[in-house]
DNA sequence: GCAATGAAAAGTGCATACAGATTCATCGCA
DNA sequence: TGCGATGAATCTGTATGCACTTTTCATTGC
């Protein structure tokens, strides 16, 4: 079987997982415009697959909300309008919010250590300049907020919006001083978290994102 | 002459749509157990159709996060349980008090006089105990209120739980009071939001939903 | 010239078929 | 007896085919 540009994202195995990540792209990425027909046909033709393994990834993009269906019409793109990234972010920022505030008042003193570790460990990253690793301790970092605010349901739905948001912010941390930005803003939060100040974690976490989100506006309108 | 037919609702037409809510209510029923496998053929021959459409209800049910899938494994059904029941609610209470609060602060006008007209409206079936028509009322406020913080992403994050959570909501206002009270509590949220209070509002829906929650904890346990 | 009509083209919904992966029981061997 | 190998049974992943629905476009009547 030939895979010649289709490995651009990762080894997902299943192609149809390789699909929505791709259409997904190219959706978010203004490839795809709002509003335009995706009929099976083509997109089995364009990936080199038959019509089944399309089907399925439109209707997981449908419930994703990057493509509406309804019987017997072509899947569209869904209006990914300014206007909805932004309220998406703002989403990301309330979320965030209720995240922090939940993990001051519910964290265990395991995951309030492990937090706080975590977190000095990061400083290192920031003199080194290690942009990739720190992305990656920093999706860490909120990974742990997530978790500490031990709701499932929140869980989810935070999961899902950050992975919507993913391609808007790929490359927040290349903008100049973001790094120690970042974990200053980070120190914020933890130390609300340490001292059980709820009010204050849910803040800096709200402000936080809201900052990231500035930041990464920059680069998607710069993008086009 | 454009004013076709309308269908939506009731008419759900396509196979996939009826199983996703069919399989979908036999797991949050407990008929289908957490954990349980959904092999593709068994619901094909139990539902009397091929398996494609089972594949693609399967796909969606995992999107909506009531199953957990994994290559070439069989589907199985995700832990609902009490425990991440609660966290629905939670996140629900904590979701309707975003809304709220940012119902007080955007709505414009009209749509605070509507949403007050609305729920004035609504105290002829507390005094007439119309359930079925109160609960119609009911979600066409509580629509209102997520219309009303100008978020698009809220509003599906919202509207998702909201309909996840549906089973297990269906008998509130069947209980004693709960009309009156019920309306009590719209009252302090609409006030709120007309003086554009938006810390008051934001508390009142909150409660609003952890007091539902609460009554609905009882059929749910009830029903088992 | 324009709207109504209807038939062909295009597309979706579902069924069936087949290939590859996984599971499980059986057998061989130490 | 215990343990790992092996092959069949079972199930998932994908391709293809057919029926029905929607759309398009040309034709006809006014």
């Amino acid at each position: 079987m030939k895979q010649a540009r289709r490995r651009e994202v990762i080894r997902t195995g299943t192609t149809v997982e390789q699909m929505v990540r791709a259409i997904a792209d190219m959706i978010v990425t203004g490839a795809l415009l709002p509003g335009e027909k995706l009929d099976e046909i083509s997109l089995a033709s364009r990936f080199e697959v038959s019509r089944t393994p399309v089907r399925e990834a439109l209707r997981e993009l449908g419930a994703m909300g990057l493509v509406g269906r309804e019987p017997n019409r072509s899947a569209v793109v869904t209006n990914v309008t300014e206007t909805h990234l932004h309220s998406m972010f703002e989403a990301m920022a309330e979320l965030e919010g209720i995240c922090a505030r939940l993990s001051a008042e519910r964290m265990t003193v395991d995951e309030r250590r492990a937090l706080e570790l975590d977190h000095r460990g990061s400083m290192r990253l920031v003199h080194s300049g290690a942009e990739e690793e720190y992305a990656a301790h920093n999706t860490e970092f909120h990974t742990r907020l997530y978790r500490g605010a031990h709701n499932d349901h929140v869980f989810e739905m935070v999961t899902q919006t950050r992975a919507r948001l993913a391609p808007f912010r790929r490359a927040q941390f290349r903008l100049p001083g973001r790094l120690a930005k970042s974990y200053e803003e980070h120190d914020q939060i933890v130390m609300a978290i340490m001292r059980a100040d709820s009010v204050a974690a849910g803040q800096a976490a709200y402000s936080h994102v809201a900052i990231v989100s500035d930041a990464s506006a920059v680069f998607a309108t710069a993008g086009e």
